[in-house]
DNA sequence: CAAACATATTGACAATTATCGATATATGAA
DNA sequence: TTCATATATCGATAATTGTCAATATGTTTG
C-alpha cells in the first residue's frame, strides 16, 4: 500500500479519465455499450477475457466517468455515461486548444 | 522481442492515440505545447524528469499523432498537431456516439 | 578534427497494470 | 436454508511501462 488516493493531482486525475481509451480491451468494452446498455455478463460473452479481468475493466471505466452502472437484482448493468463522455469530450478539448495568450517572455502591460 | 508492431488490430491502433492523454508526464508535456512550439531542451527544463525519459515520452506522443516535431540544426522542435487532434477527436466522438441502428436481435428485414 | 551541446537509444530496474484462478459476497430460486 | 447464478475481490504472476544513468548519434563551432 502507497498511498491510497491521497496525492492525486489535477494531470494524474485528467489521466484517469483517458485511461478508459487506452487500452484494447476497454475500447472492445466501449464497443459493447455504443450498442445498448448491458450487464457483466452479457458482455463476458462478447470478450475473450475472464470475468475477473472484465470486473477490474469496468472498474476502471466507471472511475474514468466515461461507463455508469446500475444493479438491478443479480445482475450490474453498465452504460456509457452522457455526462462523463462530455466531459471527457471538453477535457481533450481544454487539453489540446492552444493557449493564444501565452507569450513566453509576457511583460506586456501595455 | 516479442511481435514487433506486426499484431496491430484497430483497437490496439486506437488505444495507442489515447497513450497521449493517459500520463501525468504528458499531459505536463502537452500542456507546454499549448502554450507554444518547444525544443526538447525548454520542455526539459520545465518538467521533473530526465533527459532520456523526456524522448521516450516524446516517441510516445508522436506516435499518437497528437504532437509533431521538425528538426532544426541540433534542436528537435515539437507541436501539437492540428491534424493529430483532430483525429483524436473524432476518434473519440466515434468511439463514444451511440449507435443508433444497431438491435440485439435484428433480424430487421422491412 | 576535437569539443560542446542536443537528442536518441540502450540496459537495468522499479512501478504499474493486465491477467487468471480461487474465493467471497450478494441475490434470487427451489 | 441450500443451490445456482452474477459480480467483486484477493493473491499470484506475467507483461508493460516509466524511470534513470550511461552511452551513442548527430550537429555546430572553434
Amino acid at each position: 500500500m502507497r498511498e491510497s488516493g491521497g496525492n492525486m493531482n489535477e494531470y494524474k486525475t485528467n489521466a484517469l479519465v483517458f485511461k478508459a481509451f487506452c487500452d484494447e480491451s476497454r475500447l472492445r468494452i466501449i464497443e459493447q455499450l455504443q450498442h445498448s446498455e448491458m450487464c457483466a455478463c452479457n458482455l463476458l460473452e462478447e470478450l475473450p477475457i475472464s470475468q475477473s479481468t472484465l470486473s477490474h475493466h469496468m472498474k476502471i471505466l466507471i472511475e474514468s466517468g466515461v461507463v455508469e452502472s446500475r444493479k438491478e437484482g443479480k445482475w450490474v448493468y453498465y452504460t456509457l455515461s452522457n455526462d462523463g463522455i462530455e466531459k471527457a469530450t471538453l477535457l481533450l478539448e481544454q487539453l489540446t486548444v492552444l493557449d493564444e495568450h501565452y507569450s513566453i517572455n509576457c511583460a506586456c502591460e501595455d
